[in-house]
DNA sequence: AGCACA
């Protein structure tokens, strides 16, 4: 199987996502982006240690995930390529839609999961003495370090567009963008085919117009990759 | 690389 042996689920799996988008934002630009396949019910981000720079989206459908797998595989999202496969099991929403939920089995797992978290802090705190680099990592960076943002994921005015057929028209993409409010101007460049910037009268309003097209294709084969453009 | 849902 292509996905990596994993069988085909509702819900597909997401890594290698840009850990610097903060959790809301992430969950709706998936959610805008993955939209174009299906129903979507859920998204799923964490930004624990153990589970940041990944992502579940639940479709209603098996074959809108597989769609998914397949045309949105390395798509390019705040700069780094999706890796997608299926998820090894079936969401929670899931589960409870088709009534196979099992309350027990689940306070069983959370069980086990309370008693592994116990015997870890244990190993730290007879670990605590020697002083290891490690004893203060907990939740030190859970907030933004310097105030460095990078730049694409900063809002602007100004959208740019990347991963368009090179056939677009700026007229196609007006017609696109000029749907949501505050829209001004496109801009393309005949010497860098494939991209474009689009421009609003602010970042309100052009975030707007970012979350409903993003992942918009014009061909099957190009799904645009919207950004904020570079201050 | 890392598969959760509170």
């Amino acid at each position: 199987m292509l996905s990596g042996d994993i069988p085909p689920n509702k819900t597909i799996y997401i890594r290698n996502l840009n850990e610097k988008v903060k959790k809301e934002e992430l969950k709706r630009s998936l959610y805008g982006l993955f939209s174009q396949y299906g129903r979507i019910l859920d998204v799923v981000a964490l930004k624990t240690e153990k589970l940041r720079g990944q992502a579940w989206v639940v479709f209603s459908e098996v074959t809108a995930a597989s769609a998914a797998v397949r045309q949105m595989q390395n798509f390019p999202f705040y700069d780094k390529p999706m890796r997608i496969q299926y998820a090894k099991t079936k969401s929670d929403c899931i589960a409870r839609e088709e009534g196979t939920d099992n309350p027990k089995e689940k306070r069983k797992k959370q069980e086990e999961k309370a008693e592994k978290k116990r015997k870890a802090e244990e190993v730290q705190r007879s670990g605590a003495a020697a002083g290891g680099p490690h004893a203060q990592t907990n939740g030190a960076f859970q907030g933004k370090p310097g105030g460095a943002q990078d730049a694409v994921t900063t809002p602007n005015n100004i959208l740019f567009i990347q991963n368009l057929p090179h056939e677009t028209t700026s007229m196609m993409l007006q017609i696109l963008f000029q749907q949501y409010p505050g829209f001004r101007e496109v801009r393309m460049i005949d010497a860098k085919p494939g991209i474009a910037f689009v421009e609003f009268e602010d970042d309100v309003q052009s975030s707007i117009a970012m979350q409903s097209l993003q992942g918009f294709k014009i061909t099957p084969h190009n799904p645009m990759a919207i950004s904020y453009a570079k201050k």
